[in-house]
DNA sequence: CCAGTCACG
DNA sequence: ACGTACGTGACTGGT
């Protein structure tokens, strides 16, 4: 068979792909512009060109051969911009996961290995694609090889066939050479004859078809021109020979050993990952999609008899969207080892065997996100019991680090692909509608079909990562937890918000005309871009901090330059009651439902900690630290008239957790002794007894401790305390002076994530970490302060999620009213009828502080009152 | 759809 | 030398 060669010049391409795009960067700060056009360009071939074997060649080195003719050869260049050179490993990673053959010849360029394996597969009679972004590769086009020359961007390309050539330069291939040698070449710093340009080397070699041919007849030529011509004869052989690309360079590699077969495709995920390249990992979920799947056979069920619900099986509930508190219900699927059902809605809704066999807890239910098909059931008057398995979250605790939105992209980590993403079966954005029923009822019929085929490997993996207990005991009880949680829902007062907002109005109106009469011009205070033009063109303010797109004005500059100019603290009280006003109040009463309350969703399987997140709205944010936000609280209310509002939350939790799994003995005696951790550390630092610590000292020490859970660094200290970095770290070696423990915890950590891969928790909660050994140090250090914060976030998280099933369990079996509604990471949240008061006193606190026993013990602090606000 | 900002633990 | 504190979600402006 023909074969099909593709030669790339990986040089010339990476400096093309970096100045024809805008400087991207990936989360962390890598540059990725280079790799990305790069990357296009590679898709764009591919798809095209089906070639049958490739390679990508580079430079190597600083010089060449050619240095040898003309030592001067590319001097002038610019030195390759650092933000192109940090690109290059990425690069190679990147054409390797490609599975493309990568070659590099000292003394060689790029050039000269295309120019090479070019001519042997001409002789042999193949095709040839060479592919640069340099015009110099056109002397290779023949017959079967045709020069695909980038243009201004980098997919877009100009192919140089022979006749191209011709029509273009009115030039065969080889005469390209002898344009160069008479013009040069400014970027390669080849000579060439001064005085000579394009118009005028092409009319020589008109008429004389070579550089040599041009000598030969000098006589022909007058004038300047001539006399050019004849002063600069060895500098346009010279340059003659340096654009002649050298056809027989000694490369140990065939055209034999280039043949592509395809990328790897695990290895191009993780790659696209690495650099962030989202729409491209996208479209290849995309196209994975079309693989043909398996023929399935299912039935869909106009009546449902009892004979059909076994004991044990998957059951799906396809929802139309992810707000399940209020999407439509789609249809239900049904899977066993041999058979698949389908059921519309309609069937379910009139079924009472369906609706027994449901709550029945002693028929096992298999399903994914069985909160959401909880909550929406619920919605239509079903009742589930009996969830056994829960293939979202266990396939969370396996590896929280994944995204956890479609059952199609969960189950490709166990190699499962015989079911749709819903993208593909309901589209996207304004064309998002559901499809017909032959095909919304296939899709629906293999995702129970999915769960049953995929828990095995599921259960498998947490048995053999020893997190079954974790997945069975903590995550999938709770899951149950927090959708009675969202079901239930806060009541808010919607009066009350109705008329803060009123108030908040008035006094953003007049803040914002004090703003723009300060500035002397009406502006978009919102507008960072806008803003940052008035306060550091305008009023000439010093510019402390930049972003990547211009100026910083976050509120730790501003805070900065006030008292510099009295606008400063108009635009922090803008800001900060702009955000009440728009977040809290504006946007809070959107989430109120008719019900007069608000529905949050917890999501379970989202954070890589295993803490939980809330959305729509988020109630884990709701202010507190400073009086005017605090006052939202005010609207959320108990359901019931007389009820109270019950705050409970723990006091330095991951601080204890930290002195637990460091054991370190200051630490825990500290605990113990119930001190004030702030003071006590500030003690040490600061080398004073508990009566001289200041103020000003124990704020030091409280962004030390914050500093050690989040993984320290002086840098970081340096920021939130304002000080330089030399005094954050004398802050940190005498905190790790004080507590040992701890120093030798974070090393063993850290040391524990490079051998391992990975951290876990208390309750064997786990994290993989494959930047740790990174040789970026950006990346690398990250890494390193995620293994020491996960374990301290993660195991908190597990304490108190242990603590919320605990007192699920305690307010069912003390036969009791209250109920708990949120959880905002280290409190939880209740209503209580207040006979129930005295005894959730007692119950909570005890509840909640033995969740699970340490060495050190657990603090927690019970509040209560008419309000959220009032619960202090 | 992203960047900047800011709310929480 | 490198340049950042850990984990989230919502809103606004601007492409």
């Amino acid at each position: 068979m023909a074969k099909k060669i593709l030669l790339l010049d990986g040089n010339s391409l990476a400096y093309r792909a970096f100045f024809a795009l805008p400087l991207l960067t990936n989360e962390h700060g890598i540059h990725t512009n280079a790799v990305y056009g790069f990357t296009m360009m590679l898709q764009r071939i591919l798809e095209e060109e089906q070639p049958t074997h490739m390679i990508v060649a580079f430079d190597a080195g600083k010089t060449t051969f050619r240095h040898e003719t003309f030592s001067e050869y590319k001097g002038g260049r610019q030195k390759t911009p650092p933000e192109l050179s940090e690109q290059f490993p990425y690069l190679r990673k990147l054409i390797d996961a490609y599975r493309i053959k990568r070659y590099e010849l000292p003394n060689y360029e790029a050039d000269d290995i295309i120019g090479t394996l070019s001519l042997e597969a001409e002789r042999a009679g193949d095709e040839v694609i060479v592919i640069s972004g340099d015009k110099d590769l056109t002397q290779l086009a023949s017959p079967s090889t045709t020069v695909y020359i980038t243009r201004k961007g980098i997919t877009d390309i100009e192919k140089y066939t022979v006749e191209h050539i011709k029509e273009k330069y009115g030039l065969t291939p080889e005469q390209i050479i002898d344009m160069k040698g008479l013009m040069g070449d400014a970027s390669d710093n080849i000579p060439g004859v001064p005085g000579v340009g394009e118009k005028t080397a092409l009319k020589l070699l008109a008429a004389h078809g070579t550089v040599e041919g041009v000598y030969e007849a000098i006589d022909q030529q007058k004038g300047k021109l001539k006399e050019k011509l004849e002063a600069n004869k060895d500098l346009a052989l010279i340059s003659k020979k340096l654009a002649t690309i050298e056809r027989q360079a000694p490369i140990e590699i065939a055209v034999d050993e280039l043949s592509y077969g395809g990328p790897d495709q695990d290895e191009l995920v993780k790659v696209w990952n690495e650099l962030a390249f989202k729409s491209l990992l996208e479209k290849m979920e995309y196209t994975a999609e079309e693989t043909e799947k398996e023929e399935l056979t299912f039935e869909v069920l106009s009546e449902i008899d009892a004979s059909i619900l076994e004991d044990e099986m998957a059951v799906h509930l396809e929802l139309y969207d992810e707000q399940y508190h209020t999407c439509d219900l789609l249809g239900v699927s049904l899977a066993t080892a041999e058979k698949t059902y389908v059921i519309p809605m309609d069937v379910i809704k009139e079924s009472q065997a369906f609706k027994d066999w449901f709550k029945d807890d002693t028929k096992k239910k298999y399903m994914s996100d069985s909160k959401a098909s909880t909550a929406a059931f619920f919605r239509c008057g079903v009742e589930v019991d009996g969830v056994d398995f829960d293939l979202m979250l266990g396939a969370y605790i396996v590896n929280p680090s994944l995204t956890y939105t479609d059952l199609a992209n969960i189950v490709q980590e166990y190699g499962y692909s015989e079911v749709s993403q819903n993208e593909q079966i309901y589209g996207k954005g304004a064309k998002k509608a559901v499809p017909a029923d032959a095909v919304l009822h296939e899709h629906i019929a293999r995702k129970a079909r999915t769960i049953w085929a995929v828990r095995p490997l599921v259960l498998n993996k947490l048995q053999e990562n020893e997190q079954y207990d974790l997945y069975r005991n903590l995550e999938l009880p709770l899951a149950t937890i927090l959708g009675a949680m969202e079901s239930l829902g806060v009541t808010v007062d919607k009066e009350q918000l109705l008329a803060m907002g009123e108030e908040l109005s008035g006094k953003l109106v007049k803040i914002e005309s004090e703003i723009h009469s300060l500035a002397g011009e009406e502006f978009n205070i919102n507008s960072p871009k806008q803003l940052g033009m008035v306060l550091f063109e305008k009023l000439g303010l010093p510019v402390l901090k930049k972003t990547k797109t211009g100026y910083s004005t976050a509120a730790d500059v501003l805070e900065k330059l006030n008292g510099q100019h009295e606008i400063i603290s108009h635009i922090l009280l803008y800001r900060q009651l702009g955000k009440i006003l728009s977040t809290y109040i504006e946007g809070l009463l959107k989430e109120i439902h008719e019900d007069g309350k608000v529905h949050t969703r917890f999501q379970q399987a989202l954070t890589t900690t295993g803490r939980l997140s809330s959305i729509n709205p988020n109630l884990q944010n709701i202010p507190v630290r400073l009086e005017e936000g605090r006052k939202i609280r005010k609207a959320f209310i108990p359901s019931f008239p007389g009820w109270v509002m019950v705050a409970a939350d723990y006091s330095q939790i991951e601080l204890r957790v930290l002195a637990e799994m460091s054991k370190d003995e200051r630490l825990i005696e500290a605990f113990k002794n119930d001190r004030d951790i702030h003071t006590t550390t500030a003690m040490d630092v600061f080398h004073v007894p508990a009566e001289e610590v200041t103020g000003d000292m124990r704020r030091a020490a409280k962004a030390v401790n914050f500093g050690i859970v989040y993984g320290i660094s002086d840098y970081g200290l340096s920021q939130n305390l304002n000080i330089t970095r030399k005094e954050a770290q004398a802050f940190i070696d005498r905190y790790f002076a004080s507590f040992p423990g701890v120093k030798g915890y974070m090393n063993d950590v850290v040391a524990g994530a490079k051998k391992n891969g990975f951290v876990t928790t208390l309750m064997n909660r786990r994290r993989y970490l494959p930047d740790i050994t990174s040789s970026n140090f950006n990346l690398r250090s990250f890494a390193e302060r995620t293994a020491m914060n996960t374990p301290i976030q993660g195991s908190a998280a597990d304490i108190i999620k242990k603590a919320m099933i605990d007192m699920a369990d305690a307010l069912e079996r003390e036969g009791l009213k209250t109920r708990m509604l949120l959880q905002v990471h280290d409190e939880l949240i209740f209503e209580a009828p207040p006979e129930e008061l005295e005894k959730l006193k007692e119950l909570v606190p005890q509840v909640m502080e033995h969740a699970v026993e340490l060495n050190v013990p657990l603090k927690v602090d019970f509040a209560f009152g008419d309000t959220w606000y009032d619960t202090k």
